[in-house]
DNA sequence: CGTGATTACGGTTGACGTAATCATA
DNA sequence: TATGATTACGTCAACCGTAATCACG
């Protein structure tokens, strides 16, 4: 009766891959296990969930996608919390950060844990801002830091992940990233609006993503140049001064000798970070917790938000 | 590796009944079997999950539960979901309703789909708010109407259930109900806050319940006088004009020959129906939702809200 | 002692692997 | 024709029921 989620996560396997053999290897079992199980999947909900030659998820598979990521995730989040509280307390916390999230007053804080446990080992590990939320659900990391760029004290529009909490921790104003010398270069501030035709660069894992963009401020053409997937500052704005295009950057990390941070004036969006845990056993991650909750610039989301 | 929701639904009825036998009884096992599917359990996680003699859930078997419920829903929704589009449209509509959803307007629009489809049977069921919220996730409704008291064109503050789209249909303004004679009927208005001390009905069903109004204005005492759970107004209206205390509710059901309805000057509350339904397929369910939607105050939700 | 949870054990079911078959690019 | 999904079938494990045992009130 209940759609075993054994099936689900061969499915979910097999859709991702587009193809059984593949979802067998990497699933450990055999083609022919593989076949079984989504036949069993299919006949149980009484009705087609994959296309074969090509493999690809019919309309109802497509549905049942949507809801087996959040399935599997809050399952394994219920198995990670049952953990936290039947194991001892963990001489290891394990962090997981997007790439600009760890900002000053974060590591400040980490570094006055370290100070108060000194024996501890400290674990931080750099993902996409999904991946944090999802491992953190799933009891990876400890702890996650995600950073966006939203308006002030609004929170970061992060995935569903089943129960967790965000807490603001540092807010920091954006600039937009202009190669030295640019005509707009010298400007006091700028407005998005006018840089609505610019050449943006679409580093979705460091800058604002150009989706993002548009919904701003809409109208214009939002070109993205050059897609940059890295996640390291230093090459992107390499990019910026060879004037491949512009973009949206944390203040204190978009000024070189070859880039100019320039003020944005309008809409005020910043540079946010939060923090992003479930619920919290005494133990070194609960401390940094709450000493990071305390330079929180506003509380976001706790126990129980409306819906999705 | 993943927590057998099969196993999960036992543990859930035994925690909940507090006893092996009666969760047997009820899940149609025998005694036997449902210890073994705990003690399955158990094993799996590696820590109990339940006392026994008395049987309650331990702390991880708390955690356990909390991640359960929504688990098992989503489940169910997953599901039912798949059927939906899987299956050919209905001729019958069901609609759960919370206690004071169907105004005027709903019942309008309701009324121009039984002209449009004569040969449909619609159902309206009506339920507690949480119950019609986790019955359209699970399928056992096509649509949900819930009402609530917020700021006006606030969303509801409804409980996380999966993937559900809420959009509001319609708003009325709010009266404080006093029985005739009362000493503050004859003003304009009133606030809140010069209430703190009255006696309040507490008709969770129906009006505000006693949390909400401790929330919106802090402070003073907001004694319940009494509990009111039935979710007829007549009989809520009756207790009020016998004095038995003073209940926040829509202006158009407060009036009575006993009750006088004193509009409320702050916080300014409106009462509020919002429409709930999962992904929606051509039919009448689709059809309804259109035309409520075409009369709503404003949308408050929909793809991908940012966290629970 | 009696109610109710656990343990022992046997039968049945079902899930996976091997291998043969089928279908499509 | 070759790659890859399905079908056939045998084996083995897991699950549930019956029945005996144990433990707490």
């Amino acid at each position: 009766m209940g759609v075993d989620p054994h099936l689900l996560r061969t499915f979910v396997t097999v859709a991702r891959l587009g193809s059984f053999s593949a979802a067998a290897r990497e699933l450990g079992y055999t083609q022919s296990a593989v076949s079984q199980q989504v036949a069993t999947l299919e006949s149980d909900l009484g009705t087609p969930l994959l296309t074969r030659r090509p493999v690809l998820p019919t309309e109802a598979g497509g549905r049942l996608l949507e809801h087996a990521g959040p399935i599997l995730l809050r399952l394994d989040a219920a198995r990670a919390d049952v953990a936290r509280v039947a194991g001892d307390p963990p001489d290891r916390l394990v962090l997981g950060a997007s790439a600009l999230a760890m900002t000053r007053p974060v590591a400040g804080a980490l570094a006055a844990l370290r100070r108060e446990r000194p024996r501890l080992d400290v674990v931080v590990a750099v993902a996409g801002r999904n991946e944090v939320v999802a491992g953190v659900a799933a009891g990876r990391y400890d702890l996650g830091l995600v950073d966006g760029i939203t308006a002030p004290n609004d929170p970061l529009r992060l995935p569903d992940a089943g129960a967790l909490t965000a807490v603001g921790v540092a807010e920091r104003p954006l600039v937009v990233a202009l190669p030295a010398g640019h005509p707009l270069a010298d400007r006091a501030g700028l407005a998005l609006a006018a840089l609505a035709d610019a050449r943006w660069l679409d580093a979705p894992e460091l800058a604002v993503p150009a989706p993002v963009l548009r919904d701003s401020a809409s109208g214009g053409g939002w070109r993205a140049a050059v897609r940059y997937e890295g996640a390291d500052c230093a090459g992107l704005l390499a990019l910026v001064a060879a004037g491949h295009g512009i973009a949206l950057l944390p203040a204190d990390l978009a000024y070189g000798p070859e880039v100019t941070g320039v003020p944005l004036t309008s809409p005020r969006l910043v540079h946010r970070v939060e923090l992003v845990h479930g619920r919290l056993v005494a133990g070194p991650a609960a401390w940094l917790a709450a000493h990071l909750s305390d330079l929180r610039p506003t509380e976001v989301s706790d126990a129980s938000r409306p819906r999705q």
